[in-house]
DNA sequence: CTGATATCATTTGCATACGAATGAATTTGC
DNA sequence: GCAAATTCATTCGTATGCAAATGATATCAG
């Protein structure tokens, strides 16, 4: 154990604590999930299955409509789409009338793994948040959520 | 506004729920706190920020052991100190009697950034909990604390 | 209808982040 | 005291993640 978490606005002008910071505590938390979601699926990352996930539920849509669903801009969007496309899990196809658009779906293949995935994906959230008891865990999701 | 989270273990076999997973959220949240920080403060990068803070709170130390301090391996670790080298604000030294050891310390002007910077950081911390009160904010953190 | 604006995808450059491999130096085990 | 194991730093390859610039296309305003 480390000393005690301060209180937010505790000390005005007292001692300066790293691990006090939500963002240095929210990196350490985030690369905690990331290792616990490698050992659990191992060839693919989190934002290529939260790709997979979304398009899913949703069905075909654009590049760029998809990374704004997923929380990741144009540039990072693009990789991921590339490195799915190129495992056989999305298809890629220009829009009828908008040439603008590179509408992104499902393949067969995509859709079987995604299936495969998402009861070993609710594990992975699970043993996440293993160090907190059921309450603190629904505790912790509502607060995180208002914080992202 | 989006449905309620569900509550962890709810739906065995229910839906499933981008949003609900604790990884999609911890990385939108440490999406925006990076945004907040890069909004305060403009030359510096998170992980920069941390490592020269912690190099103020203990001294010189080797650059593995401070990677370990902050949370970053290796490979990781020598970029950060590499930037902030060529930026003036750490130098690097052999030790004397282990030469594997590559041991890093602030310069004047590094400290004379930590302690322009603390104040600041403070204030993104408190502009990362905004959405929460008080209470909630220390509950977070708290639990968060656990989480990483 | 047409010039200004906006949107979409792409590319480039930079900064984490980690696994794996490597070489140098130190420590351990026996 | 010496071979084996460990530690440290470095390098390489791959994958986000974002800012900024660009070109193609679409929409809007007058």
């Amino acid at each position: 154990m480390t000393t005690p978490l301060a209180l937010v606005g505790d000390e005005p002008d007292g001692i300066y604590r790293l691990q006090d910071q939500v963002g240095f505590v929210l990196r350490k938390a985030h690369q905690r999930h990331v290792a616990i979601f490698a050992s659990r699926i191992a060839d693919l990352t989190p934002p290529q299955f939260a790709a997979l996930a979304r398009l899913y539920e949703i069905g075909e849509t654009s590049q760029n409509q998809l990374g704004q669903m997923i929380a990741m801009d144009a540039a990072t969007v693009k990789g991921v789409i590339d490195r799915l496309k190129s495992r056989g899990y999305v298809s890629l196809q220009k829009h009828d009338t908008d040439k603008r658009l590179l509408l992104v779906s499902l393949t067969a293949a995509g859709r079987e793994a995604v299936e495969e995935l998402i009861p070993l994906a609710k594990t992975i959230t699970e043993e996440t948040l293993t160090p907190l008891t059921q309450k603190e865990a629904a505790q912790f999701l509502r607060l995180l959520g208002k914080i992202a």
